[in-house]
DNA sequence: ATGTGATTTGTACTATCGTACAAAAGATCA
DNA sequence: TGATCTTTTGTACGATAGTACAAATCACAT
């Protein structure tokens, strides 16, 4: 005999706690954290509901568990991608390519997570849209980094810009990003079939595009205050 | 006697039907639709569960309600706003005014419910998150039409760009704004204090300077294949 | 004042929730 | 093989969910 795994490694069926752990991501990632039940989640992983408890205590821990798989990769592969990024020397060039660092992580795998990155992406959006005390705390200490990194450098291909404006435009950005993986099936409804939701590449190209231009329209300050608003009140 | 509506609108007390919609709509678009219990919002309208059952029947009801109560009024506000801003003649104008009317309504007060367009608009961004069922029918009942009508109408003014892309860029649109009454503080945490995401007028402008770039950027067609990828991919 | 219909209250029922825990089953190695 | 540890199963418990319903209360026309 070569080596052992302390037995840790191995378990009786093809490792239940992963199959609990991706169809848990699945359940909550598609209808929220409160409306899965730990025996939904138990039986789309064909386990027993104690089982649940056993690998991660809680269902808040199971939530953690999930979180704490991805966080890691994920950010790492988007380090990687922005430092190559800040690499490429064509201002435009750069802007976009930084852009590209920040969303294509979001789509793809986070390293051997099978297609787990859009799957995890789209978690993200639902626990933050329902307020999730857990995704709060892991996101305030694990994200607010990785984001104020990627601010700092679109800043820094857009000097002219205030840093407030590229904050507001990356959060649009996020948003439009967790949008995008959260509803595709409106897009092809919208374009009449034109245009599919669920492709992510498309989906990735549209957001950069967009994004880029987003980025570059002119600051705030000076743009406002210079036109006259175009469409006036109806009542007020 | 003149006339007298059949004391079906005089309530006991000042409107406890009011308070109720009032207080489940809050909850529900800060929470969620599971994680609010029927005895929280009672609570929360200082009414008794069983009160919430005789107004509305169900807890579905009573979220089909909030939905019933919002939606005429504000599409009839967009419709009225669009109305305006297809009249104005420079495009660029035209354009900025047509994004106007789309985010306005959305953040802004309906008609007499006050304040309620932000939260209103919160609900759905939560209820969408969610895949809430009763939401889903709805809104492809209701906002699809006034959707195409902005598509449309955003496709006049920026004839050369696809109708395809127009659709993604809206549908990122609505992403941004439902991103920005989702998490208003993540804003102002990453701009560390200098911007209040709590601030309507603040982030409409922000969000309309932004959109108006992201519309006119060029079409994908056209652009992407002219340019190489800046960054590669670290494995693949 | 009184009767009538609209509303509110209080309570109860059943279902399902998250979690705990003991027993069974499987794996590992002396 | 038998001892030991890990994992799975089955079941149960208290809490809370949505909803139903009878009794109490109110507003108001007569």
């Amino acid at each position: 005999m070569v080596r052992k795994p302390t037995s840790r490694e191995t378990a009786r069926k093809p490792n239940m706690r992963e199959a609990i752990l991706a169809a848990a991501e699945e359940l909550f990632a598609t209808n929220g954290f409160n409306a899965v039940s730990v025996r939904d989640i138990a039986q789309a992983a064909g386990a027993n509901p104690g089982s649940v408890t056993y690998h991660f205590k809680t269902k808040d821990g199971l939530l953690l568990e999930i979180y704490r798989r991805h966080c890691g990769p994920m950010n790492l592969r988007r380090s990687e991608l922005l430092a190559a990024a800040k690499r490429v020397r064509d201002l435009q060039d750069r802007l976009e390519a930084i852009v590209r660092a920040y969303v294509v992580p979001a789509f793809t795998s986070g390293s051997d997570l099978a297609g787990g990155g859009a799957r995890f992406t789209r978690l993200r959006a639902v626990m933050s849209a329902e307020g999730n005390e857990v995704a709060r705390k892991i996101i305030a200490q694990t994200f607010d980094d990785t984001s104020h990194a990627f601010i700092d450098a679109i800043h820094e291909s857009l000097p002219h810009i205030p840093r407030t404006d590229i904050v507001w435009r990356s959060h649009f950005l996020l948003g439009a990003l967790y949008y995008s993986l959260v509803t595709p099936d409106r897009v092809s409804r919208l374009s009449r079939g034109e245009a599919d939701g669920s492709d992510a590449a498309g989906a990735i190209e549209q957001l950069v595009q967009a994004t880029v231009a987003a980025f570059q329209a002119p600051a705030l300050d000076q743009a406002a205050p210079a036109r006259r608003r175009p469409v006036a009140s109806s009542k007020t």
